[in-house]
DNA sequence: TAGATTGTTAATCGATTAACAATC
DNA sequence: TAGATTGTTAATCGATTAACAATC
């Protein structure tokens, strides 16, 4: 509350948030007005207790004997995840994954909004994704010193992804989103980095087959 | 070892082997033989004590006084994920994300291989996307009781999504890795669900930003 | 052999769950 | 008021870290 005590909440309160927010987003949509924590662990697959607590990491949303007004707990939620903030965001790498990245999430819901998408394939530039001219990679400072976005998305090969991570942290970049295949590290405090694995994802299943019972038999 | 004894690894060891996997496999890239878990833990981030303990669920790869092979580890920890098993995969919906995850990712890497493209949109029937020509969902039974793939990856609305899950487990579908903003639910045991959301994991730089101690001054 | 480093047990830490008094 | 359900403290559970004997 006051300037000093921060409580710090915990990694594994934050990763559940956004996953809150979609399922109360969910129930407003169809109309629902309230709903107790027993309710809610029911269709999200938790306790009532772990609800409770995470909620209650935020201050207290809820009301004794009656549960929780969604359109409270979405308002305060959505608050704490920034979901409002736009906050400006670059996509470097115009491939495919990077071009559809570009087109196929709603960044404004998410807290984010793309204003610019770079490419070191001059031959690219010009050519529209999402609305949005690609740029050569040498007109990145000029972009950068005139707009200061602070989220880039990192659409490029490997090799590539540090040295590029650390130019960005020196024209003012403070999130990553990088798809790029390597963890990137930055030693920089204050810099937040979110390294996306599409392989560790798809590789789980196939973990989960290899050693699934009728697998081993 | 024997088939009563299965020691039930933890989930919080599983979601690691595939990181494990990519460091070991880049060092073995660079002609490194051997490393310590010090070492690893070092480049990983982790402690050596974690690295011994993941490591020793599956057996005692390393050797004391040395550490460990990293040919060997590499071996091992392929074997457990199923990096080699091909498991026949279907892609359904051949939208901006879809066709960028066809093209994207090196799926031979990951233990699968994307045998067949599907789309609801038939005007996009016979279109190319990685090499596949793009099915109408209505051969999807055919094509099924042909082949029987066993993961399905799911590019689609999420309205249509729970409803699509079912009727391809009641198909034989083992595995599903989700894009479609939807948590889909499946009762049925042995099927697994990797649900991704992209948008959980941009929001988790919005959330980042916003509580940062700049925001907040 | 001496040194290094594992495999593994024990200690700690943190996260989840249970319980219940507070209160709407 | 009585019933319901939260906020919050205490108990449990699991995961991480530390320690050290085993051994290459």
């Amino acid at each position: 509350m006051s300037k000093m005590t921060k409580k710090s909440i915990s990694n594994s309160v934050i990763k559940r948030l956004p996953r809150y927010y979609r399922f109360i987003g969910e129930l407003v949509k169809q109309g629902t007005v309230r709903i107790s924590s027993g309710e809610l662990a029911e269709k999200m697959s938790l306790t009532a207790s772990q609800i409770r607590q995470d909620l209650n990491c935020f201050g207290g949303f809820g009301q004794q004997g009656y549960g929780y007004n969604l359109i409270e707990l979405q308002t305060e939620i959505g608050k704490i995840l920034g979901v409002k903030q736009g906050y400006k965001t670059v996509l470097i790498g115009a491939g495919n994954l990077g071009r559809a990245i570009a087109t196929h999430m709603d960044f404004s819901e998410y807290g984010c909004n793309l204003i610019g998408i770079f490419d070191s394939d001059e031959k690219k530039s010009g050519s529209k994704v999402a609305g949005l001219g690609i740029m050569p990679v040498s007109e990145m400072e000029s972009f950068f010193a005139a707009e200061q976005p602070q989220i880039a998305i990192l659409c490029i090969p490997k090799t590539a992804a540090q040295e590029l991570a650390d130019k960005l942290v020196s024209l003012g970049i403070k999130a990553f989103w990088n798809f790029s295949h390597y963890d990137i590290k930055i030693t920089h405090k204050d810099v937040v980095v979110e390294n996306v694995h599409l392989g560790d994802s798809i590789m789980m299943l196939s973990y989960a087959l290899t050693n699934s019972d009728n697998e081993k038999q």
